[in-house]
DNA sequence: GATAACAATGTAAGCGCTTACATTTCAATT
DNA sequence: AATTGAAATGTAAGCGCTTACATTGTTATC
């Protein structure tokens, strides 16, 4: 870390230049900040006007420190360059702003080891809540947490099998009805292309949702093709590719989520594939982009935005002592567009 | 705002039981955290034990209160929910983990009126420097920034007319740079689909850009026809409807950013119209949605990623003392796809 | 072995705010 | 006019940390 020279001289004056001001005490102007309505109306009135002239604004460090609250609340998202948490981080943030809460965001670029150094750092700052996506991570970050005594919303990821509050919904079950319905179109040779699982619940109980589909109508499960690889509509293309080079070809690829199908769907054209004629192809997510490929992206909807809105609702409940420990489960929605059909008669 | 109670008593000891338990005093204990090579090993040592022992971790607004910097900075963007300022922040984002400081990022809506509120939020909670979106903004806002002393960065946008600091791009030379293309192409009846110019410099300077366009091969900039709308794929669709509604029919419809140029393709092909053959489309920002298009959409690429970055950079030498006043311009490039042709022979 | 120079540590005064408690003011009641 | 209770204000003790300055310990030098 680099040194830095201290900031210049402060401009702004202390509360106490403003009680001198308005020859009160600094108690009375702090009164007047928090709780207008305990002080007169007629010294209030002097007190606002001496901080109009002097231009003062309350310093926050000062003030949380003595409240021992900052009203702050932090996120640690993966990425803020993927639709589905820029746009429920945008609703969180709007819900929150109703409430006075300060939304501090910090992404770990899927890092677990980032994640872990940003919750140390999120409640250095004093985050009196925390909001994170999924369930899992070392679990001395959540002993971390808890000793701190910071309420944890989970997010994106809804699991009955984990105790801790979560906003979200059923990656598993969303996913399996998305295979059920490949498998009820007639597929039986079906890839997946998936973004990493090792780090990353949502898309292991996506994968597992799959699996359980297969076993549902006798498929062997553990022999699915899986392709991992990262986040972008590139690799996608690549995951498809590789997956096309084998024989007997599959059907159908069902993508972990929109950004991975999208670049399947590209390099299927560039492979000189018709969707759905030679191969279907399905997402995840229900993003801008599912909706206007040619033809369009069959993929699960889900309440991005919703989700963001509820969970900052339900952190800001829980910051305030209620032991919400209830988790709520939203609604994911198949949406049957052009990229799904049944396989091609032969060949 | 409601009454919240006060977080539970603390977990978290002060430092001055760390120093306690290994029986140096409080100066020892800070330094050790804070320049270690002053303080012997051994008792380092002992420090650093205890810290782990009592899991200490320093409390960041009384440390912030007494070296009177946060190594925080604060960010407003118009919203989270736009790929071009997610992208954006997010490289500004990684950029700034380097150097150690957090970024706060609050989003406005586009509202100058909220904007304005939570440059003070920002400035309150200490932000030690600001990104700021555009120049355009009440005066009363710069004052208030200049007064605290904090070094602000303008970015998304470079004009020469204006002093402040900025990394962007010249809107007004890239948008030009489009239509003179589009006019080369040999279109003559062009309409436009901008997002509200009103508190937006930067569409303001697209607009712009067009009408300079024209005015240099002698068409009447002053006709022009241009709809404003939200930034949304369907408003982009109603715009594009209610530009098609007039006679004679615009051959080329420019459109200020990616999204409504998409949202003029679906209502094309819903109005039954071939993009380009019967109409051309032109987008601005070159986001992942561009290039998934059937065609894929014509338009300018921004380095939106290039450009957080460099902000990232440039700002955090401003706060550290540098008078950076000299601003960046970044280039931006035009990408000729598949939606710009000629007009159609005739009709 | 006395002395200087430096390294390591301690002491204590803030940083700017809130708030429990004490004091004063004022109107209502007797 | 005396009494009382509530409302308005003031006093001052922190909140947890950093850091200038003072003190002590250690080593090198002659």
């Amino acid at each position: 870390m680099s040194t830095k020279r201290p900031l210049p001289a402060e401009i702004v004056p202390p509360l106490a230049d403003v009680a001198q001001r308005a020859g009160v005490s600094t108690a009375t102007v702090s009164r007047c900040l928090n709780s207008p309505n305990q002080v007169h109306q007629k010294t209030r009135k002097r007190v606002m006007a001496a901080v109009d002239e002097l231009g003062y604004s309350p310093n926050f460090s000062a003030r949380s420190l003595a409240v021992k609250r900052t009203n702050t609340i932090g996120a640690i998202i993966p990425t803020m360059d993927n639709a589905i948490f820029a746009r429920g981080i945008q609703a969180f943030q709007e819900e929150l702003g109703r409430s006075g809460a300060t939304l501090l965001v910090a992404s770990s670029s899927y890092k677990p080891d980032l994640e872990a150094e940003q919750v140390r750092t999120l409640i250095a700052r004093g985050a009196d809540g925390l909001l994170l996506i999924g369930h899992q991570r070392d679990p001395k970050v959540y002993d971390f947490i808890d000793r701190r005594n910071v309420p944890v919303l989970v997010s994106w990821a809804f699991n009955t099998d984990q105790t801790r509050p979560s906003i979200g919904f059923d990656n598993h079950a969303a996913m399996k009805a998305m295979a059920d319905k490949v498998l009820e179109m007639g597929h039986r040779d079906i890839a997946v292309i998936s973004a990493w699982q090792a780090d990353n619940d949502r898309a292991r109980e996506r994968v597992l949702g799959i699996r359980a589909a297969l076993r549902d109508v006798g498929l062997d499960a553990d022999n699915l093709n899986v392709v991992e690889t990262d986040y972008s509509i590139n690799k996608g293309g690549e995951g498809f590719a590789e997956i096309m080079s084998a024989y007997p070809r599959p059907t159908a690829v069902i993508c972990g989520n929109d950004v991975l199908a999208v670049g399947a769907m590209q390099m299927a054209q560039t492979m000189g594939l018709r969707v759905p004629d030679d191969v279907s192809i399905t997402g995840f997510d229900d993003i801008e982009l599912a909706k206007v490929t040619t033809p369009a992206l069959t993929t699960v909807h889900v309440p991005h935005r919703e989700m963001g809105r509820r969970a900052a609702q339900h952190l800001w409940r829980m910051m305030g002592g209620a032991l919400e420990d209830e988790s709520q489960c939203l609604e994911t929605e198949l949406r049957l567009r052009g990229t799904l059909a049944g396989p091609a008669a032969a060949e």
